[in-house]
DNA sequence: ATATAATATGCATAAAGTTGCATAGTCAAA
DNA sequence: TTTGACTATGCAACTTTATGCATATTATAT
């Protein structure tokens, strides 16, 4: 119950269609949620058969045509409902330390490889944030309060970056890749 | 099927019963996974299937029987294969980041409070993370390969609980709880 | 002409994870 | 003596997420 209120948070900016969402899950939104088109379009599904959605199909001239959802006043309300309601904590799951738990009995190889590919995605997803961060964002306490939320999250998108950097430098060191 | 990996990375130490593993995935490689205890058991029984495990029911005084499970050198293989094949990322979901989108049209208290109790949940950790470190892994340096890389698992927890804490602090501040 | 990429939507199945329920023995405290 | 806590295992139903397959239109490049 957690992909349909990420899918009306991005639909209280603009109406958008299946393949429009699946985009945006794959940028910005996508930053701190993924999901993939299929999975998108099954819950678009469900959200209709509860009332959360009201489709327009629209005739495109030049591409095939398009279902445009709009959050209904039911959506908004179970949006709303969702925000101010406890958050519970999905269970941290990374397959990367677990794996390091076995390095001791394994070839060691391929997962230094693995810490030095994430940390070159971790400086380009991170060098992406921070031109966000510098365009729109440079003053976070003039912003609207709507928009210091979103700023929050992308802070923490920063933050986990960077951090991330320093320990795949900690781990390539200490794992001999470098030294 | 992560989880199956993440049972047998606990069982390379020690034979465990189910029971024992959902402590162990409450603390320590709980850290980093966790799983209830339906889904631990479900779990060893497909793994039983696969001839990963092979079970030896331990009768007790003082309390009821339990079934020790220890690898296989099928299970051992199947692990091993694991650790040297591609991690695929899961993605990051974060319900408080998409919630933080919202905060334009709700009441922002029960958000704010949600990160304040978290900032604390963080600090508990940390301080029991650092415990760990001192006693432990005094000298990363000087340790086995294998204890290398539990060590830089507990390396990654330290400053990801930094890390959110700092955050923490820059949301409440924002947000005007502090300030 | 034909292949490829982009747009656009969907079904079926499987794997993974959650929640509620059910059972049963032992021990210590109230 | 009964209540609660700890040890110990498990089923059933459900939700959520992932993977593979399938289809159709249009535009662009070869």
């Amino acid at each position: 119950m957690a992909l349909s209120h990420a899918i009306m948070t991005a639909l209280l900016e603009e109406d958008l269609s299946g393949y429009d969402l699946a985009k945006k899950f794959d940028m910005s939104l996508g930053f701190f949620w993924q999901a993939s088109h299929q999975q998108i379009y099954q819950e678009l599904k469900k959200m209709l058969e509860r009332g959360w959605l009201s489709p327009d199909t629209v005739e495109q001239a030049g591409k095939p045509n398009k279902i445009l959802y709009a959050l209904t006043s039911e959506g908004k309300a179970a949006l709303d409902d969702w925000v101010v309601s406890e958050t519970k904590s999905r269970s941290a799951k990374e397959d990367l330390y677990v794996k390091l738990y076995n390095i001791g009995h394994c070839d060691p190889e391929p997962l230094i490889g693995e810490i030095a590919d994430r940390q070159l995605q971790c400086q380009r997803q991170l060098e992406l944030y921070l031109k966000i961060k510098d365009r729109h964002y440079g003053e976070p306490e003039t912003l609207a309060i709507n928009r210091k939320g979103i700023y929050l999250a992308l802070s923490a998108g920063i933050r986990q970056q960077q951090m991330h950097i320093e320990w795949c430098d900690e781990a390539l060191e200490l794992l001999g890749a470098i030294a």
